[in-house]
DNA sequence: AGTTAAACGAGATTCAATCTCAATTAAATT
DNA sequence: AATTTAATTGAGATTGAATCTCGTTTAACT
């Protein structure tokens, strides 16, 4: 399945003239590896610590890669840094940030989807893209 | 009203012990000024512009003051700059963006807030805070 | 008016992210 | 398989918003 999906990104390399390297072969796997949602350093010394090392401006570059081609979804939990999630399964889902400790849960809810849909149409505008995240104490971090 | 609000921002800085600077005020005043969403360089050169030369460290740290004390409300629409809007009657409302133009319009949905509420309870997390951003095309900006 | 602690301003610093450019390398061509 | 060439990489410089530092100023209490 992670085969699967490695071949996927060669593929989509290929057809649009990228070169297929082991560095970006290797933020692939990397971000593939985990459910987690990490920054940028957080990869780039991940793969160091394999010693597959990578230069950050390559983890940036290729993570920008990953984006743009929907092998990751980013999301911004204003603390100033992207965190960056693999994207295999595109299922749709928001986030549910604890604001002590960081702890992130994923939910969906179609309901909330559709009623975005319906304000976007309402103010007459094409929806593109969509951020919602909540913020709140999870129950470990409630008690303070 | 302006004067009303003013007062009330006054009354506040005292009750915390912090001084009333015209500093402070000046910014209070250009930030309750307009209904648009700017970010704090855009409030450090409108005073500027204005005669009432306030450094951007002070325009920074009030503006920390105001949503600390809950006169403004910030909005991160993910391009790196926090934008803050004046929060005199403060209904919660979400934001509209306009990928293209940067046009930000608001809305608000109960039906939505109330869902956030019962996920977040779903999981055992105690709310805080959230984030609703729409990102679209404006009708303007459609074609292009 | 005098005292004192808070606030200010100018410029330095931080930090994530981006850019530069010389060296490397994937992959197309022969 | 060797050569060509254009994309990619890496090290370090740069950017830009935001924060911090620290000497000077000032609000506000006595």
């Amino acid at each position: 399945m992670a085969d699967k999906n490695l071949q996927k990104f060669k593929d989509v390399l290929r057809s649009e003239h990228l070169k297929v390297t082991p560095q970006r072969l290797a933020v692939f796997e990397e971000v593939c590896s985990t459910d987690e949602h990490r920054d940028a350093d957080d990869i780039y010394l991940s793969l160091k610590q394999e010693g597959k090392a990578v230069s950050r401006a390559t983890v940036y570059r290729t993570v920008d890669l990953l984006l743009k081609y929907n092998f990751v979804s980013r999301i911004d939990i204003e603390d100033g840094k992207w965190r960056y999630e693999h994207w295999l399964d595109c299922t749709r889902h928001d986030h549910l940030i604890c604001v002590r400790c960081g702890n992130i849960v994923e939910f969906s809810d179609k309901n909330i989807q559709i009623r975005e849909k319906r304000i976007a149409k309402s103010f007459d505008y094409t929806l593109v893209r969509h951020v919602l995240n909540l913020f709140g104490y999870c129950s470990d971090c409630r008690g303070k």
